[in-house]
RNA sequence: GGCCAGGUAGCUCAGUUGGUAGAGCAGCGGACUGAAAAUCCGCGUGUCGGCGGUUCGAUUCCGUCCCUGGCCA
């Protein structure tokens, strides 16, 4: 169900993705598919660095918001979620335009993953409780002896290949080759970059601003309406760090400094992924000059690409 | 000004009875198919403060200068 091409724009956390989306709203009738996985919880807004609600007044985004700390999002999820908001988007006339640093859901949407055989939820949660009893070592035996195809990894992949082969009778890697999905978009990449300097310096910045705006105090009271702190929806950076803090582990002061490491280091995985394992046509841009530039790049390409040819 | 202590990686430090040095943190590179802000793999990045001297060889010993901290004036 290719639905055409449309502009994907991606970077690291803090180059300034938001900033850009915005400006470029004033150029193209757009609306903003956000792919970030932590964006998605409801009532964590500082620490996962949502546009504020002014923004989203200005500018309508899909995917922000959409499920409770407490509920589990993914990336399968995602691609299905994300495939119908563009439908939709497309319906109203506009121009979808995807927006986000979350790797993985860019490519479940834009490649698509396999279609996953259905695992009732009981028997998930029974190898989950299994799991917890034993350490990675021992977990990275199992999944190693149980898929030989195993590729390697911790805890949560070898979870995660343990499920797959007592789960559905077959390895994580007969369903990758097996049940390949179509991907539901045409990809142009818009790869927002920044000197490794400048980007350490806005995280930095932004580490400690969160602080300042309350991060602590939205932690407390996400964790007061009852959710555990390894919720699905409080485990992201900055959150963690809150909550290490709320149980006594680290003092304040130590807060906005543990932050900033790291957010620099998921920037850098993140720069990996987008260096590495994007395919199609690729635009970078660095990010060191003003969002509304950068928009006007933006913008003037994307129209050049549709009247050379009308969009397939 | 005098007397101590110290100047070794981006930071905090260890070490070399003379054979050009290593930990932690930070950092850098890489992998990536439903928890991905996750989960993993790999990599010391260095005028051993400067300049002289002794020595086959000095980061190490000697001299001198500079810098930092402390004490005494």
């Amino acid at each position: 169900m290719a639905v055409g091409r449309i502009p994907i724009i991606v970077g690291p956390t803090a180059v300034g993705k938001t900033a850009v989306a915005l400006a470029l709203h004033r150029l193209l009738p757009l609306e903003v598919i956000s792919a970030d996985s932590r964006q998605v919880y409801r009532r964590l807004d500082i620490g996962t660095a949502k546009p504020s609600r002014k923004e989203l007044q200005q500018v309508p985004h899909l995917g922000v918001d959409i499920v409770d700390p407490g509920t589990r999002y993914s990336a399968g999820r995602f691609a299905r979620d994300a495939a119908g908001w563009i439908e939709d988007v497309r319906q109203r006339g506009r121009l979808p335009v995807v927006v986000g640093g979350t790797g993985l859901y860019i490519r479940a949407l834009v490649e698509g993953l396999f279609v996953e055989p259905p695992m009732a939820p009981e028997a998930r949660a029974a190898v989950q409780a299994w799991a917890d009893g034993l350490d990675a070592r021992e977990l990275v035996r199992w999944a190693t002896r149980l898929d030989p195809g195993f590729q390697g990894g911790g805890r949560q992949r070898s979870i995660r290949a343990v499920e797959m082969v007592l789960l559905t009778g077959r390895p994580l890697s007969h369903w990758q080759e097996a049940a390949r999905a179509e991907g539901a978009v045409d990809p142009w990449y818009v790869v927002l970059t920044a000197p490794r300097q400048v980007l350490h310096q806005r995280i930095e910045q932004r580490a400690t601003t969160m602080v300042d705006r309350g991060l602590v105090e939205e932690v407390a009271s996400v964790l007061a309406e009852g959710h555990a702190p390894h919720a699905p929806g409080l485990d992201g950076i900055g959150i963690r760090e809150a909550v290490e803090y709320l149980h006594g582990t680290r003092d304040r002061a130590s807060v906005a400094g543990a932050i900033a490491v790291a957010t620099r280091r998921y920037a850098k995985r993140q720069e990996t992924w987008f260096r590495h394992q994007l395919r199609g046509d690729i635009l970078l841009l660095d990010s060191v000059r003003a969002p509304e530039r950068l928009a006007e790049v933006i913008a003037a390409r994307w129209r050049q690409r549709e009247g050379s040819d009308d969009g397939r």
